[in-house]
DNA sequence: ACTATGAACATTGTTAACAAAGTTTGTAAT
DNA sequence: ATTACAAACTTTGTTAACAATGTTCATAGT
């Protein structure tokens, strides 16, 4: 009957949300250290709740546990940063496909309106809103899907997405282009499938080519680790 | 230097593989109750390590943790059954494809000698074996992409398959028929990407159609619960 | 005989104290 | 001044006791 039992799990999976989202707006940085007292402070839980959620972030490579240090978040390495983008290129298209089969009138309401707000957050240059709006279109046209399964792997992809652009991304370039999306939705409402699937296809290719896997654009923790060994 | 300083975290993971494989054996049924105290005693390691793999496992959906109840091996919905042998259809026929181009001739040798295997289980009509190695002949595959990403997405897809196929597969047949993985072996050899392709899609078809995702068969829990219920 | 109630039991969830490892700071020697 | 070492401190990891919930079993009433 109390209001302090009404939730015990989902209080969990809201901090690990919160996290997502931290991570998806780049207001964590790759390499950050989270530590327990910080996030048991923040969130106003017990160390066990945090620790709980450090293990689930982990579990989904978003936070490197080092034993007897600490959490970090996760500092994707060239190679995994590539294998996000071959994975999503193996995925999001066929998704793409099956939305245009599946999707429905008030579904492309949403996403024309989602549109609008990619378009305005890209003409004031808010990058990191730019940046998340993205990232939430391409979980919208999963859940078009109606497969919870590949739902939760694309949005694990593209939180992780979201720490390479950090870490990989040119800083001048918007990462995804509104007009592609716009492409995209115009595919969706023809019903035209393949249509869909190749200008995902394309699009997602766009966004590898615009990262470069090779130089890593360090974070101060890094630059300390780069004095000390050399 | 001491033993027990060895493995911490790597301990962790070995207990996690082994439900796993237990998981894929259906040596653990769905619905089976996985009591901590037994975990601790069977594993040889404290509760809080037994707590931390049940919430990976949590996590990965395997297992079903209720509150103040305990942990339960999952017991997949015709739904959730449904999405996964779909995200199967989308992504395995595509890393047949890629496998195809990476395929070396050492992976190739593995591949018929656990080709060789299969037979042998069938012929004995050992079924659980048979379902294993069938399992791990999809791992081999995903393994060729090359990509960590994908290959941890489709060994996921592939437990649970089994947690599947043991609640809703005819018991009669034999989910995965070895001459498909033959076939799908030649078209690696001949390094024919479409028809590796083409081969996997068909042959995920064809385990889906064994599977009747209408009727689940009760395990003994199940049936307690139902003569309470009504 | 069957249901309902309640107490004893067992299991899970949380908290807090403790142990161990890492990090920082200060001091002394080269 | 810089490096090496050591002690104080901080943070993480583990253990064990405690609290809360769920389950089982016995008893009593219909």
């Amino acid at each position: 009957m109390t209001a302090s039992l009404k939730s015990e799990k989902a209080e969990e999976e809201a901090i690990v949300e919160k996290i997502y989202a931290a991570l998806i707006n780049q207001r964590l940085a790759p390499g950050t250290k989270l530590s327990e007292a910080l996030l048991c402070e923040a969130f106003g839980v017990g160390r066990m709740r945090v620790r709980r959620v450090l293990l689930l972030l982990a579990n989904r490579e978003l936070v490197d546990l080092q034993p007897n240090k600490g959490a970090f978040v996760a500092r994707p390495t060239p190679k995994q940063a590539q294998e996000v983008f071959e994975a999503r290129l193996l995925i999001e298209p066929s998704l793409a496909r099956i939305a245009a089969s599946n999707v429905k009138a008030k579904d492309l309401k949403v996403l024309e309106k989602h549109l609008i707000k990619e378009s305005a957050a890209h003409a004031s240059g808010d990058r990191h809103e730019a940046i998340r709006l993205s990232g939430e279109f391409h979980g919208y046209l999963a859940e078009l899907s109606n497969n919870a399964v590949l739902v939760r792997v694309v949005k694990d992809l593209i939180t992780r997405s979201s720490l390479i652009i950090g870490m990989f991304g040119e800083t001048g370039v918007i990462n995804c282009r509104d007009d592609e999306h716009a492409g995209i939705i115009q595919a969706l409402r023809a019903g035209d499938s393949p249509r869909a699937e190749s200008l995902m296809r394309h699009h997602i290719d766009h966004l590898r080519n615009n990262i470069d896997f090779g130089r890593s654009r360090a974070t101060s923790e890094d630059l300390i680790s780069v004095f000390k060994s050399g």
